[in-house]
DNA sequence: CATTTATAGTATGGAGTCGATACAAATACC
DNA sequence: GGTATTTGTATCGACTCCATACTATAAATG
């Protein structure tokens, strides 16, 4: 086996393991820690719960479950859709907010600043391996809106060439399901 | 938040759901795949219930309720420790080997092949950062054996200079619990 | 050597994930 | 307008996961 596929498997196993450990001290499982942070990164067309689901690979029942937790907790709130009455999008809380702050993933921005290696190589290498493993599932991509062969720049703002509808600034930087393109 | 730890939370997601959709296919949970996967590359001393509990970030207790599941579908089985009568040492039969051969793992090096960097610095950036949230974790590191500064090299073979006990060759290319030094 | 302490593993109960299946409601397609 | 598809929910069974308690063995300590 190729050594890089060795220090993934123990990477990813690692990760998983700060991510359980994070979610135990708010008395949370994983799933709900990687739900919440999922929220906090997806735009208009990407807090939906099958969104969730494609992104994470579990069914829709599971995550509908996960969310009816997650409403009691008072972490996450459900609106409904202004044009399609199916929908349902969900939104964090400011108590949610509260517990993203204290994330791990500061104390991986710390680690990574200390590391012995040049954050650009870095930074292209996890990227091409992302969308290299991206490819091999088979899966929706996922990118960021405006690297999407969708995204428009105009006069005043942004729109999204595939709805047609203009998009808030802040929307620009988050992860979108429907992101098409080559480079994320 | 850092680029490149937006990055790794994606890039984990992603290796979860690979690991979580091989793992359905054989009518699994990840963490079985996961633990599988981990006895197959654990040496002597590391192939114990607490090792997997350390290894992972879970409680002795879940690991047990585990491994009675994996011996149940005979992926398993335990053999008694001939030293002390507290251990119980894990074995993959037959069975787990050749569910693990079509591993997602030769996808991803397949994968990793086709990726438009270097296997050299994109290995060394991995072991880097695997070092790295191994010190944040505070964790046990499980090394591979024989970069172990206990590991000494002998005229005939190979021996563990904390247990003082000879090694066998295949076991030196493991990972090890007990491991001490600083690179991998 | 006897007592204490630490270590390795198991048993049990409760909350929650997860897939499978079935279902309801709304939209898309023709 | 009728059918197919999409989105989300409800329910059941197997399993994870933690907390707690427990047994057995080994190590440390006096």
């Amino acid at each position: 086996m190729n050594a890089s596929t060795l220090l993934l498997e123990r990477l990813s196993a690692l990760i998983h393991q700060s991510v359980r450990s994070e979610a135990a001290r708010h008395g949370l499982l994983p799933m709900h820690l990687q739900v919440l942070s999922y929220l906090d990164r997806a735009n208009q067309y990407s807090d939906l719960p099958i969104a969730i689901a494609e992104y994470f690979g579990v069914t829709r029942g599971t995550v509908s479950q996960t969310l009816t937790v997650l409403e009691r907790k008072g972490l996450v709130a459900r609106d409904p859709d202004a044009h399609d009455r199916r929908r349902v999008h969900l939104r964090l809380t400011p108590a949610a907010r509260n517990l993203l702050a204290d994330s791990w993933t500061r104390r991986v921005d710390e680690t990574l600043r200390d590391l012995p290696v040049e954050s650009d190589p870095l930074e292209q290498n996890l990227r091409a391996l992302l969308t290299g493993l991206q490819r091999l599932n088979g899966q929706q991509a996922f990118g960021v809106c405006h690297t999407c062969d969708h995204f428009l720049r105009e006069a005043h703002g942004a729109r999204c060439g595939l709805t047609g509808e203009p998009l808030a600034e802040e929307q620009t930087f988050k992860l979108c399901r429907e992101w098409t393109g080559t480079t994320d």
